[in-house]
DNA sequence: CAACTGTATGGCTACCCAGTAATACAATAA
DNA sequence: TTATTGTATTACTGGGTAGCCATACAGTTG
């Protein structure tokens, strides 16, 4: 399929912008990352993830929001997990695209490409 | 491959989040669909996109900044390219499971889910 | 050289949002 | 009831940036 025959309502574009802006955050991917498949309460986040509170209570909104996650009240905690998972294929694509362009570019992103596995620092810093 | 094992540095975290945040604007999505697959200067875009000739000029620098556009000079003339056609597959993902949330929520977002006139499939890929 | 065209850049304003601190709200426990 | 715990919300501040206007720069033409 091709996007190049599709209307472009400013709406539409409005729409798929915001859904990419709600991946904007290195904070909301960290809750992400840590949520993964599993179910956590705030708390559990706010410790897994070393941010405040209110902080990870707005993101968790944010993404609540946006249909990213979903959330189960039960008692005092509210438990949320990630309940739109093609946001993990999209993390796929960008880490892999990223990972591509950055050893192509300069050697000095070693690091990233590290990532997966696990080597500690050779060249940098 | 499953994010869940990944080792999440800050810096990796923000290269992805800066990856999404270049797609989180509008008017650079409507570059984007209006170059597609060709290759266009910038007047042609600032024709075709209805916006101004500073702001088309800023969005391309940053499209490619992040890597997404490529550029040629040809005599006055600057024409821009994507070379980054993974963009393409992470629009895809998002507007259907876009149309997919929309459609089962307002029903007044069917104009959006012609768009892609094709049915989402809930296993994805 | 000067004039003209296409593109990039700098200044500016307004707006959005991340982060923090304090507080309000909700649900359970004493 | 009050106290306590977990979560959400409010008000505030600072940083980033979209948009516009004006202008600088680059390349061509005369």
């Amino acid at each position: 399929m091709d996007t190049s025959d599709r209307v472009l309502t400013p709406e539409a574009l409005e729409l798929v912008a915001a859904r990419f802006r709600v991946l904007s955050e290195p904070s909301r991917l960290r809750i992400l990352h840590t949520l993964g498949r599993s179910e956590m309460s705030v708390g559990d986040l706010v410790t897994a993830t070393n941010a405040s509170q209110a902080n990870t209570s707005k993101h968790l909104g944010m993404l609540l929001d946006a249909g990213v996650v979903a959330r189960r009240k039960e008692g005092l905690n509210a438990f949320y997990r990630v309940a739109d998972e093609s946001i993990f294929e999209l993390c796929e694509l960008v880490c892999s695209r990223l990972a591509e362009q950055l050893s192509a570019r300069h050697g000095a992103v070693s690091r990233f490409a590290n990532l997966s596995a696990g080597e500690p620092t050779s060249g940098s810093k």
